[in-house]
RNA sequence: GGAGAGGUGGCUGAGUGGUCGAAAGCAGCGGUUUGCUAAACCGUCGUACGGUCAAAAGCUGUACCGAGAGUUCGAAUCUCUCCCUCUCCGCCA
């Protein structure tokens, strides 16, 4: 969410950076709007003023002995047309938050222009893919052949875009999970935190996700109770309506989460395996910084998310998405999309972003620096997508005879070397 | 799920219908004093959204005492619903 008075002061500047993230509905009508608004606030402010000094008046004189009566039925009078005033009021400011509330983020000055996917600009690549001598398969095949993934049993307990993981393939995902939050946690300075897996709307609105991108959450019926769609949800909002201490951040924190989402809209993509699925694992890094950090920290961050990737030995490149694919309440995306030779393309496994305080404002989070407190900025990212980097390794350290070369770094958690082929009862 | 107690400013804590946005204390901030620290003393000290202003300051209005609705000329104070915390019971990993 925007500040409001910064917003209508550099309305015009402010316009044209975001038109190019593409059409923003409503973005011509804000003044218009705004200028109702407030003329219905003073009409309506001014009516009351007038009978809380009535009110007080009566007070007075009901002290002094007098008889009040008329003056009584007089503000009653007034009561229908305050009535009416208000309802002006919290219509006009209801369309005005929904607009304003709809309004994405600036992008950054160092992003770059572009309207989608195609203008992204690519920063870093690392490791070279590698080169088969045979034709690798993909995880929907391997996973299955190796009796480690049951999709069609997934679908039976649940449905569609479900995983069922067997032995070795439920093993890998713990292993990976534990893996991330030690370097994290070990080598990145990050606190690791747990927490609940079902947020209120309050805290979906102060990451952004509520109200505009409902569709896309798992709602709990009879309880104001979301599914989280990310750990960015219940730890951003740790510190909701709180005010930190400015000396003490940046504050890095990390956390495992399961993440759940409906994926309405993206009926036709990445149908096949676990690449697009209603939940998924995921190990998040949260920050919170001062304004003039929050960059650099942005830069770290992303560093530690590729960490993970150069530990685990897979390929990857690094893109900063150009302001007509960035998420709405971001000002800078950096995302990481890791090798898969089964599909031979680089795919999203991270995405880290500055919201700068286009969520703290939403979501109330301050800290103190100097005499003032002022509006935090909140980082995050994936490290990582735990399902897709499954699927990476997998796919990356499949061998000829149909086994599965466990990296490196992940046989202390996983106590075997090769992942093998085992018959489940099908 | 049932019964009871409670939710007031950064904190502690007064306030049961009429200058209460809210006493007092602590913390914070500004200052006086001081060789320095401490102490003492004086002052200041909530947020949001409006109006005035070129803008800021200032002045001023409205709203906010867990949330929402209601009663009343007037609500932190009365009524209802909900949420949260604590205690006991039940259930449960």
């Amino acid at each position: 969410m925007h500040d409001l008075s910064h917003f209508r002061a550099n309305f015009d500047q402010i316009a044209q950076r975001l038109s190019t993230r593409g059409n923003i509905p409503g973005l011509e009508q804000f003044r218009e709007l705004d200028r109702k608004r407030r003329a219905a606030l003073t009409e309506a402010e001014q009516l009351k003023a007038k009978a809380n000094a009535e009110a007080a008046n009566i007070g007075k004189l009901k002290k002094e002995g007098a008889d009040t009566s008329a003056l009584q039925e007089s503000v009653r009078a007034m009561k229908t047309s305050m009535a009416a005033l208000d309802e002006d009021v919290k219509a006009l400011d209801g369309e005005f938050s929904e607009l304003l509330q709809g309004i994405p983020n600036v992008p950054h000055e160092s992003v770059p222009e572009g309207k989608g996917a195609e203008d992204n600009v690519e920063v870093r690549r690392a490791g070279e893919p590698r080169s088969f001598d045979f034709e690798p398969k993909a995880h929907w095949d391997l996973g299955p052949e190796l009796g480690i993934l049951d999709l069609e049993r997934a679908a039976k307990i649940t449905g569609a875009r479900f995983a069922l993981y067997w032995g070795m393939g439920a093993k890998l995902e713990r292993a990976l999970i534990n893996f991330m939050l030690d370097v994290h946690t070990r080598e990145h300075g990050y606190t690791e935190v747990l927490p609940p897996f079902m947020a209120n709307s309050a805290s979906l609105f102060g990451t952004g996700q509520l109200p505009k991108f409902k569709d896309d959450l798992f709602k709990c019926e009879g309880h104001d109770f979301w599914l989280i769609p990310t750990a960015e949800v219940p730890v951003t909002n740790i510190y909701r309506d709180e005010t930190l201490e400015g000396a003490e951040m940046p504050i890095q924190l990390c956390a495992y989460t399961p993440c759940f989402r409906s994926e309405a809209g993206s009926y036709g993509r990445d149908v096949r395996g676990i690449i697009r699925v209603h939940q998924f694992q995921k190990v998040e890094l949260v920050k919170f910084t001062r304004p003039e950090q929050s960059y650099e920290e942005l830069d770290k961050l992303t560093g530690d998310a590729e960490d993970i990737l150069r530990r685990l030995g897979l390929p990857f490149r690094t893109v900063v998405l150009c302001t007509g694919d960035m998420g709405f309440s971001s000002a800078k995306t950096y995302d990481i999309e890791v090798w898969l030779p089964g599909q031979n393309n680089y795919k999203e496994i991270s995405s880290c972003s500055n919201f700068e305080a286009f969520q703290s404002r939403r979501a109330g989070i301050r800290f103190r620096g100097g005499k003032k407190s002022e509006y935090a900025h909140t980082l995050n990212g994936s490290g990582l997508a735990v399902g897709r980097t499954w699927v990476a390794i997998i796919e990356n350290y499949q061998q000829k005879d149909g086994t599965v070369l466990v990296p490196e770094a992940l046989r202390p958690y996983m106590n075997e070397e090769v992942i093998r082929p085992v018959k489940r009862n099908a």
